[in-house]
DNA sequence: GACAGTGATGAATCGAACC
DNA sequence: GGGTTCGATTCATCACTGT
């Protein structure tokens, strides 16, 4: 601590991002969690097929005039981040593709040195609805120290003990914050448009940070990082300019127990289905374009194209539209129906690839 | 093809990177496909920001200056890049966490229009041996067309057949390049550090280019983009100063069979499906005049005239003016909004008959 | 109470062909 | 190029309701 200034601890700063963060006293706070703006330059409407609205993030936060006005923003309130943060800190940041590179270079830029970038893989994202671009099922998480030469904190047994002891990847599967966990107001609407899941913040803050240690959130909103902050024994300080934001975190946070010292144990993680795609197997070689399909007692065949697509007589589709087809059946696994007929004629079940890429 | 230059096609160009891009003529090709070096070691190769060499032995740089050399590098060669592509195509980028945000960023700043970002998540990467940070399994590439407003090609179908039928998302789970598909010298030593396996491309050129599109790489490495674009039924072109690479991949390149036409027919759309009316289902008697259409919940009944089409209440007009009118929507495909009320009261979705008289 | 079915919704840079 | 018409387009999750 230093220059006399205080550390307010545990508390809802409310006020601008940049002012605040000049008024902490330097090399105070071990972590830094940051969400900015995105800036996500959206343009008009978007319905989903079933013609309701899109409920689209249209504040004036996040509202940038170029990509100048918003690397100048980014790098203020780094600069600032980078100056309260202690030596031995680390900082972590959120964004998406509209934002996320403007993110690292400017930490690259300011001496930050990243340690990893790390992907929140959404279980349930939003579709494309216009089928358009690519499902948008990730965000990117950037981790950093504040130089290259600086010790760090990582803890790795409890990142390892997380994972069913194996490392922990740079790609994490959560779900989005919905349900019970999603704060809401009077009318029953969601309170902050991009709140984040506590999964995330859990394995953030376990990853990076001891008990007592104090984690700043220079972009609070709806105050996860305080709240899972207090939830494992973690000081925090949260800094938002909408005193209704501010307000619903105070109150969300004060309604947080934490953990004793015994069940700090980190909360068991959703496991993840592996999921292969027969289109997969055609990319990976597995299954040749061209190749053969045909069912046990071989009464039909199916040529494979490049696509994953399988095709036979009329019917083209998915292994599993065209089984369903050729039967006259409403349904049917394409994995347990067809089998790949082998250069010896010999037949190999679809299931048995799977099986042998999913183990 | 523009100012009387040439296109070299289904070739490795050998030489610099921008020097070769500078002869190649403007709006020439359909896709580019990049992947950079990242090693921040590549200064006999780098110009500083006034163009400039800079000194491969000269320590004296600092930080700041190395990233200031790489980007003006970076910005060099994609704006080459950006000249070369056609106004309707796209670009792909890969990298990691040490250049993918000064990549983004730089693309952004000449005007590309990032679509997507997309994550190559590894499924056999190597682990963290030291246990400092998470295990890096993952790479990133950035899908960008042109410009803002301009046309582009997605494949949706075919990304869709490729993953059982769901919608292609952000996250893709690809193996590393390994075993008999990794380039090997005399030595059994791998002869390309950074060889990108053939799934990772066979996704990429099926999801945004059409048979006989031209895609351009021009840091063309061990060759991987232009063998799958052979395989593909695509041209190509590749550029490389390293003439061992160079003449590995020729010899690679040279050894893939092309698929035939119908391995990799295009996957079918519904908009190219053969287009039937309405009117055609009551001109075969499938559909009565004198049904009664309703929607999945029987909110609503039409009756069904001679001429195709039905009315509902005082609308009138073909299945989709008379959907929309019903649901006070902007608008409504009729096919797979109204159902048939059979004989036994069962509801049949329009879409079914004509999914069997398209068959 | 269990289970099935329904409806709502999430940081989204989300037409194209034709006259 | 601008205006108009046609028609194509969604996955996972969870609260809630009804049987």
């Amino acid at each position: 601590m230093g220059a006399g200034l205080e550390i307010p601890l545990d508390r809802i700063l409310l006020g601008d991002c940049i002012e605040t963060l000049r008024a902490l006293p330097p090399a105070s706070v071990h972590a830094v969690f940051a969400d900015p703006p995105y800036n996500l330059q959206l343009r008009g409407t978007l319905h989903r097929p079933d013609h309701s609205l899109v409920d689209a993030v249209d504040d004036a936060w996040d509202q940038f005039t170029d990509f100048a006005a918003y690397d100048a923003f980014t790098r203020e309130w780094l600069t600032e981040c980078r100056r309260v943060l202690r030596k031995d800190g680390t900082l972590w940041l959120i964004g998406s593709y509209h934002n996320i590179f403007r993110l690292g270079t400017a930490l690259q830029d300011l001496g930050f040195w990243i340690l990893n970038d790390v992907i929140w893989r959404k279980a349930n994202p939003m579709p494309n609805f216009r089928g358009r671009r690519f499902t948008n099922a990730h965000e990117t998480l950037i981790w950093a120290a504040r130089s290259e030469d600086a010790k760090y904190r990582f803890n790795y047994a409890a990142m390892k003990a997380l994972n069913d002891d194996l490392q922990m990847r740079s790609d994490w599967y959560i779900p989005l914050c919905t349900g019970n966990e999603r704060l809401r107001d009077e009318a029953g609407n969601k309170l902050h448009p991009t709140q984040k899941p506590e999964a995330l913040l859990h394995r953030v803050i376990l990853s990076c940070t001891q008990k007592g240690d104090v984690i700043l959130d220079p972009f609070s909103g709806s105050g996860t990082t305080g709240a899972v902050a207090k939830r494992l024994g973690r000081r925090f300080i949260g800094i938002e300019r909408d005193p209704t934001y501010a307000a619903a975190a105070e109150r969300r946070i004060a309604a947080i127990q934490p953990l004793g010292d015994v069940e700090t144990a980190p909360t068991p993680t959703r496991k993840e289905q592996p999921r292969i795609a027969f289109g997969s197997l055609v990319e990976r070689g597995l299954v040749q374009p061209g190749a053969t399909l045909t069912d046990r007692h071989r009464r039909w065949a199916a040529q494979v194209f490049a696509d994953g697509t399988i095709a036979c007589g009329t019917a083209r589709g998915s292994i599993h539209g065209v089984g369903a087809a050729v039967q006259e059946a409403p349904s049917c696994n394409g994995w347990t129906f067809w089998h790949l007929v082998q250069a010896d004629g010999a037949l190999k079940l679809l299931d048995v690839f799977r099986t042998e890429l999913a183990g």
